[in-house]
RNA sequence: CGGGGCGUAGCGCAGACCGGUAGCGCACCGCGUUCGGGGCGCGGGGGUCGGAGGUUCAAAUCCUCUCGCCCCGACCA
């Protein structure tokens, strides 16, 4: 493709409402443009990187024996309805009515849609197992769309949903998606992460995440460095410690200290000289209209509100507002305590019971309360893991310590097990003549999010840096001197690719070198072939690894035959 | 939804406190010159100052309301 007849409009300046890396370039590569919040228009260069990832999803999905076929995005309210998710998944539905009144709305996901067809054609276990895929425009209303493409409230997924008869089954069948997830991702050149995952709210048994690292990705991971071991914060699971408390004989008399304005674990250390692992918090969840529950929690250690959810079965779960707190302890936040605090129900953190002579709130104002011993001095209701797994716990696999990164989720596979098939009553017989639900599985791609994925891991002061398997053109030309022999040689050069079928991008706009070399780094073609008066007067053009730097001379009529075989590599190896 | 910030030419910004008929850089158009890392000269086009209402002789500027966007927290591919 020529540039000058291109409709490729990059940027020399950073815009505005840009702040993170991949949407910035994106942006000033020409890609994509916004139309409104967490809405973008794909134009031709973003397009191509869009459909190289759609590319190499099919193929692998095809692989992994699952069919592509189109749902349509409008769902009616009925099927969403029957699962109870009209409801359930609240204002992140885009909802909409057609002109006699009746209830749509624009598909987040396809569960329903799936499970509707598969009921109306599948009724024999013959017919199992079934897997069924597309690729889509996804709609979900998110409360606050940004980073451009990586969290829109329209964007591009792969949307997979298997069927089978038997759990054995479905259970392969999940580890066949898992599998071509991992050869998708290793395919697209991305450094990822598969870790064990929160089913949020697609529900079902278990599910795995695949997360791009990166330290701008909006997930923290924790993973075991010796062993498979990866979870999301969210899902992975605290080894209760080990050491017990001490013997009640060993601990020492309760006793009231004063704490002026000593409202944050923080506060409270510095004023009493302790280490925050020596303090218990303890939060006030709203858990019912009129019902509190307190949540004991180490001072050095997060709350982790979806363990908490899990645990009491809760779809929402808010913190009590600093009324009803106050209202509760007769204290200010900041001062809640376990000791004499009724009538609510009491969680405690495994870490609870390893402490002994700890310090927490007074339920009163600046006081806290200073070698406090459990049983001794307030009765849990339930024990349980109610904290962010963080760096430095123990590994359930191994003696190892946990290490964390971040990561951006770019794939997310689910075991659903019957979930939708009951409600929906999607069942076969089987051999018996016995009625069956069918097992489901769900597995989903973000598209458009693996190419900001992309950019956020490969790019550099200058501009994007693409793997091949995604790049928009695998070389660029850049005649950067105007004679009429560096055009020619141009010329001659990019037909010579194109016969070779390499995707070749010929920068012919009448610009200076300088223009062209700023605009090809941004752009982050992986081959850069530089054209000028003084490289044909030694007989060579130069070639550029966009990514390493690295250059090399060699005589015009090699050049062809080299890219040819530096792309072919990059394609195989998803550099 | 809570907190913070911003809407002035295609992009990046100044002007606003202190009201007086809108400016800079880049981009764009023309001519010339230049040509291996965002050249230079001359000439030129382009703005309902996000929108509505108000105060005033006069509003980008002051007041009220509203819409949009970005960033930080609760959702998710």
């Amino acid at each position: 493709m020529r540039l000058s007849q291109s409709f490729i409009p990059t940027m020399r300046q950073d815009p505005g409402e840009a702040e993170v890396t991949s949407h910035r370039l994106m942006l000033r590569a020409g890609m994509i443009r916004k139309v409104a919040a967490g809405i973008y228009s794909y134009l031709p260069l973003g397009l191509r990187v869009i459909r190289k990832i759609e590319a190499i999803v099919r193929e692998e999905m095809n692989r992994a024996g699952a069919q592509e076929l189109l749902l349509p995005i409008l769902s009616p309210a009925e099927l969403w309805k029957e699962t109870g998710r009209w409801d359930f998944y609240g204002k992140e539905l885009i909802r909409l009515h057609d002109r006699h009144e009746r209830d749509f709305c624009l598909g987040p996901t396809h569960e329903e849609v799936v499970t509707d067809l598969c009921r109306r054609e599948v009724s024999s276990y013959r017919q199992l197992p079934l897997t069924l895929y597309q690729i889509q425009t996804k709609f979900r209303d998110e409360i606050r769309p940004r980073f451009g493409l990586m969290r829109g409230r329209e964007f591009i997924m792969k949307d997979a949903y298997s069927f089978d008869r038997d759990e054995a089954s479905s259970q392969h069948n999940y580890q066949q998606m898992y599998d071509a997830y991992c050869r998708i991702f290793s395919r697209t050149g991305l450094r990822f992460r598969p870790v064990e995952a929160d089913t949020g709210l697609i529900g079902g048994i278990s599910s795995h995440e695949f997360m791009v690292l990166a330290d701008t990705g909006e997930e923290l991971i924790v993973f075991d460095p010796d062993s498979a071991y990866a979870a999301n914060v969210e899902r992975a699971e605290v080894v209760p410690p080990p050491t017990p408390a001490s013997a009640p004989e060993n601990v020492s008399p309760l006793e009231k200290v004063s704490t002026p304005n000593a409202k944050s674990v923080e506060d409270l250390c510095a004023l009493l000289k302790v280490d925050a692992n020596r303090v218990v918090k303890t939060l006030l969840y709203q858990t019912g209209e009129n019902e509190i529950t307190a949540v004991l929690i180490r001072g050095d250690h997060q709350a982790n509100e979806i363990k908490i959810k899990r645990f009491l079965g809760l779809h929402d779960l808010t913190l009590a507002s600093p009324e009803t707190v106050e209202r509760i302890t007769n204290a200010p936040v900041g001062f809640v305590g376990p000791v004499g605090l009724s009538p609510v129900r009491l969680l405690a953190d495994h870490a609870i019971g390893a402490l002994s002579d700890f310090i927490v709130g007074g339920n009163e104002t600046d006081v806290h309360l200073i070698n406090v011993n459990s049983p001794r001095d307030f009765a849990v209701d339930d024990w349980g893991d109610f904290r962010q797994a963080q760096a430095g716990d123990l590994s359930p696999n191994s003696d190892s310590r946990l290490q964390t990164a971040r990561g951006i989720e770019v794939g997310h596979v689910f075991m659903l097990g019957t979930k939708y098939s009951e409600k929906m009553g999607s069942t076969f017989l089987d051999a018996e003549g016995q009625s069956q639900p069918a097992i489901m599985g769900c597995y989903g791609i973000g598209v458009s999010r693996t190419a900001a994925a992309a950019v956020e891991q490969n790019h550099d002061e200058k501009g994007i840096c693409w793997p091949m398997p995604i790049a928009p053109f695998q070389v660029q030309i850049l005649p950067v001197t105007s004679s009429d022999a560096v055009r020619q040689a141009a010329e001659q050069l990019y037909h010579e690719l194109g016969q070779e079928n390499i995707e070749v991008l010929l920068d012919d706009r009448n610009e200076r070198g300088g223009v062209k070399f700023n605009d090809a780094d941004m752009i982050g073609t992986p081959y850069h072939i530089i054209i000028g008066d003084k490289s044909l007067a030694n007989n060579t053009l130069e070639i550029k690894d966009r990514k390493t730097g690295e250059k090399v001379h060699i005589s015009p009529d090699k050049v062809t035959a080299w890219i040819k075989e530096a792309v072919t590599r990059k394609l195989e190896i998803g550099a």
